[in-house]
Parts: structure tokens; C-alpha cells; sequence
DNA sequence: TGTACATCAGTGAACGCGCGTTCACTGATGTAC
DNA sequence: TGTACATCAGTGAACGCGCGTTCACTGATGTAC
């Protein structure tokens, strides 16, 4: 016992150690939704356990049988969004040669952006505890994106080997620079668009970079 | 008077509307000082008055007299970060044609990252205010990032010019993805050289892809 | 050079609030027979 | 189908701490003459 609520293939336990059942479970994924939502009003450095416990209807005292604070709660809600990850995956998996390459690229990008506006305040908070040092996050993220990160970077080696991309470039950088820039656009894009850059034409040219760094081609 | 303490080009004012001398200017930068050296030690949820204060061995009533509060103190950090920025959009003007151009790109991209080995808490921080949505931090990295990221869309919109970059990538929005992955990757850089990726690799990848994405050039 | 006055700088001490946290308890649900 | 028992679920109420914040005050510094 690590002190968190663990979730193995079937069976969650409560604080206690105490397994949770269906009722039990709903009234934490309650909680979990509220700290995702007051995390979006509020910002992280003004989240409260009552004011979570408050928006369900509840006394904190239940929120304490879950979680064993606000940062778990957080935790948990970045394991729920990495959920989401194997659909972008099975879309890097898609062709890289020719034409559709660029096909390929869009969908990525238009698929990571739909992933941060879906989870927006998580998972800036998820980077910014990674950034921190807090070793729990820095394994979600890890786990998170390095599908996404090694799948690239196995594309970029192919290209290296039939001469696109130079040898001076680190595969794995790369994939890694890419990703990164996928991500902060992603949770910047509402203010670009903002300041007259459409977003199609956004991730037109998001997916550009990305297709020409993956390939070593320009776009068609 | 908007509540934060004023600094004009030669006059700075407490929160009283005072005029605050060379004492008192030494006093409100150790307490800045101690403000991000906090923010790296226990992360922006954790990092309260009183310990500035007691770190710098204060009272807390003291820090009320420079600041409106936390958040003020480390938008002030976060203007003073970006006093250092006129250095790195210098390099961006260098020369971006032929050999040299990757040179440029190499000396950017070194240049960013050592600006966030130094501010590294401040920044992030800075980062997820705007993020969340708070005007005062939206303006600081525009601020900040604007002279970069109008010389590269400049530099961009001449390789248009020139047939090299195509009519579809936006400028704005390309320059925009650039930055936004050179400062997540200069925070996260760290993290990536732990798992085998040698600094200079990442430099020279960054570098490559800036240089690539801002002429249409393959580099030599 | 000395004195008086204005302003700058700093703080002790206190207040009150509200948050985190816990415990002992009640009520709900499930299941064995 | 009914009863007893085990376990799941939820909470009221309270505690105490420590943080944010302020005020009235003292001491330091500067400057006018």
C-alpha cells in the first residue's frame, strides 16, 4: 500500500484499504469530475478538498476516503485523460510516405489539440507537478507520451536510413521536440486564434513541421 | 494606482503609494529572491508569505509592503526574467542564409535554454498563469515572446517569398510552434539528457528543425 | 557642522478565518442460509 | 421469502493549526537651513 487509492484490474480501495464497490466508485469518479472542473475555474494554487467536496454535495470527510489530497485527485484525473492516448498512437501509425503523409501529420495534430481542449486544466497541471520534480507525475507523462515519442522517433530513424534526415539529428530529440510542440500548441491555440491565426490554418502548419521533421520531406 | 507596486523608470511605489528609496528597493529584491528560490524548493501550491518572509528573515508585514500578494511577486520575477530576452532576439538576427544560419539556430536555441536553466520556477509558473487565463501573466510572455516570434514569422515570410516555405504554413503560427517547442523543450531538457539524449545532441536537433522550419532549407 | 523635520523602512503582536484532517457514529447495501 | 450479519458508504461535528492580513508603533535615513 502506497498510500493512494489503487485501482488494480477490477477492485479499487478506499484510504482504509477498504475495497470499493459500484456505488462507492461512482461517488469518486463525482469527486474526481468536480476538482477536474474547479480546476479549470479556479487554477490549481486555489483548489480546495472542501470546495471539492462542496461542488458534489458532499463533506470532505468522504473526499478523504478516496484521495488522500488534492494532488492525488489530480493524479488520478491524468491517468483517466492518458486514457485517451492509443487513439492518437493508432493514428501515428498511419502511412508517413507520400501524400497521405500529411494526412497522417493533421490528424495527429488535430488529435492532440481535441485532447487538450477535453482536458485542459489537468493536464497543464499534470506537466507543471512532472516539471516540478514530483516523481508520480513524471511517470504519467512518461507513460502518456512515450508511445507517442517512440513511434516518431522509429519514423525518423527509417528516414535517416534512406538519407532525409541527417545523422547530425538525434532521432529521439526530435520525437521529443515535435511532441513538446504539439503540446504547448495545443494548450495555446485558443489565444493564437485569438490574435487572427484561423485554426485550420494552425494546424496546417503544425502538421508541416511535423511531417517534414518526421520525413525529411517537404510538404507536398 | 491598479494595487501592484509600480516601478517606472525611476520610481518605484509600496502598496501605500509611498516612494520606495535604495533600502527599501534592496529589501523588495531579496524578497523576490527568496520568492523563486521557494518556488523551486517547494513548487508554486506550497509557497506561502510567511516563508518568504522568514526566509529572508523578515516579517511577513514587510512583504505586504512591496506586494499585493504571491502572484504579484512572481509576475514582478517574471518581468525581470524577461529583461534578458533583448539578448536572445539579438542572436535571432543574425545572419539565417547559407552555413551560418544553422549557427544562428544553434546559438537560439542555447540561448533559450540557458534562460530557463535560470528562471526555470518563474517561468513555468509564469507559463501556467497565462494558461489559466490571468491577463497580467498574458501579457508578460507576450511581451516577452513577441519580438521572437515576429523576427522569425518575418524570416519565414522571406523564405515564402523565395518559394522555399509553402504558401499553406501560416508565418505566425509557424514561428509560434517554434518558440512554443524550444521553451518545452528548454524546460524539459533536463529529464531528456537523464534518459541518453547528450545535451549537445539536443541542441544541434532543435537547432536543425528551427533552421529547417524558418528557411525551407535542409541543413548542410 | 549641527539641529529639526519629513519621509522612508521595518516589525511585533494580534486577530480571525477557514482549511485540512479525523473520529466515532449512522445508514445503505449486499449475501448467506 | 425472510432474517441476520458483514461490509460498504457517508457524514456531523469538532479540533487545531497556521496562514493571510492589518495596525499602530519604533527606528533609520535623508535633507533643508
Amino acid at each position: 500500500m502506497d498510500g493512494g487509492s489503487q485501482t488494480t484490474a477490477r477492485q479499487t480501495f478506499d484510504q482504509n484499504g477498504r475495497a470499493v464497490g459500484r456505488r462507492g466508485l461512482q461517488t469518486r469518479q463525482r469527486l474526481l469530475e468536480a476538482t477536474a472542473e474547479l480546476l479549470r475555474e479556479q487554477g490549481m494554487r486555489d483548489l480546495r478538498v472542501v470546495d471539492v467536496a462542496r461542488a458534489v454535495g458532499t463533506s470532505p470527510a468522504t473526499f478523504y476516503q478516496y484521495f488522500k489530497d488534492v494532488r492525488e485527485a489530480i493524479l488520478r484525473l491524468s491517468e483517466q485523460a492518458a486514457e485517451e492516448m492509443p487513439d492518437i498512437v493508432n493514428l501515428i501509425d498511419g502511412p508517413w510516405r507520400g501524400q497521405s503523409g500529411l494526412k497522417t501529420a493533421r490528424a495527429v495534430v488535430d488529435a492532440v489539440i481535441r485532447h487538450w481542449d477535453t482536458h485542459e486544466a489537468v493536464l497543464r497541471v499534470r506537466n507543471l507537478s512532472a516539471d516540478e520534480g514530483d516523481p508520480r507525475f513524471r511517470r504519467v507523462v512518461r507513460d502518456a507520451l512515450s508511445p507517442l515519442v517512440d513511434r516518431l522517433s522509429a519514423e525518423i530513424r527509417r528516414a535517416q536510413g534512406a538519407g532525409r534526415v541527417s545523422p547530425d539529428v538525434s532521432a529521439a530529440a526530435a520525437a521529443a521536440s515535435l511532441v513538446a510542440m504539439l503540446e504547448r500548441m495545443a494548450s495555446y491555440h485558443a489565444q493564437l486564434e485569438n490574435r487572427g491565426v484561423t485554426h485550420s490554418k494552425l494546424v496546417e502548419t503544425c502538421a508541416r513541421i511535423l511531417f517534414q521533421t518526421v520525413t525529411g520531406r517537404s510538404a507536398p
